[in-house]
DNA sequence: AGAACATTATGTTATATTACGAAATGACGG
DNA sequence: CCGTCATTTCGTAATATAACATAATGTTCT
């Protein structure tokens, strides 16, 4: 029999969350590719503003999928972890 | 230098998507636990309305992350594949 | 065929997310 | 210490998602 323990799964359900938008998914496949890169680099890319993409990192960030570093004037990220993506494609193969 | 194409990756964004709400990852957790269920164990178990968690279920079918299949007046669901924990987990590890 | 049951589809309202401009923070160079 | 650069924070408006009531569909039972 089946239970449902309401607020159970939230720190889990973040993760998912948080990738389960095409920037932030984009951005997440950009430092598995290259480990890091600058806020600046990402604004570039992709057309949207600098409050966006800053927004974008700290949810990423809040989930506990990148980490910053701040150098200088900058500030860096890079990924906590890659095993996502081995998973997806799994996923992705299976239709 | 990063280039970021637009809807290059939605089909990827809707299977977090789908798993980044509770209900829907919860169902994909006890579907990875005893290969199938119907809708109507569900609803029991989940203090939510029938039409919504009928919906919840499409919205993960649509994403590719389970199937049904009618066998008289109800409809059972099943895993597509269950690899996305093996992921999972070793996220949630890290921090 | 008609009633009862299990589920899905549709339309609507409440709530959450997104993207933005503008203001705030904080490091660096002059 | 002041201005500039890189970034974050805040408030707000547009858009998307969630949950529901109700109607529609399809299956079984009589």
């Amino acid at each position: 029999m089946l239970v449902y323990e309401k607020n159970s799964n939230s720190y889990e359900v973040n993760i998912f969350k948080a990738l389960g938008h095409p920037i932030r998914l984009w951005i997440v496949k950009q430092l598995e590719d290259e480990q890091e890169h600058c806020v600046c680099e990402f604004v570039e890319a992709v057309d949207v503003k600098f409050a966006t993409i800053s927004q974008h990192l700290s949810i990423l960030k809040a989930a506990g999928i990148i980490r910053d570093e701040k150098r200088g004037k900058r500030v860096f990220y890079r990924l906590n972890c890659s095993c996502i993506f081995t998973a997806l494609e799994c996923l992705v193969k299976k239709d």
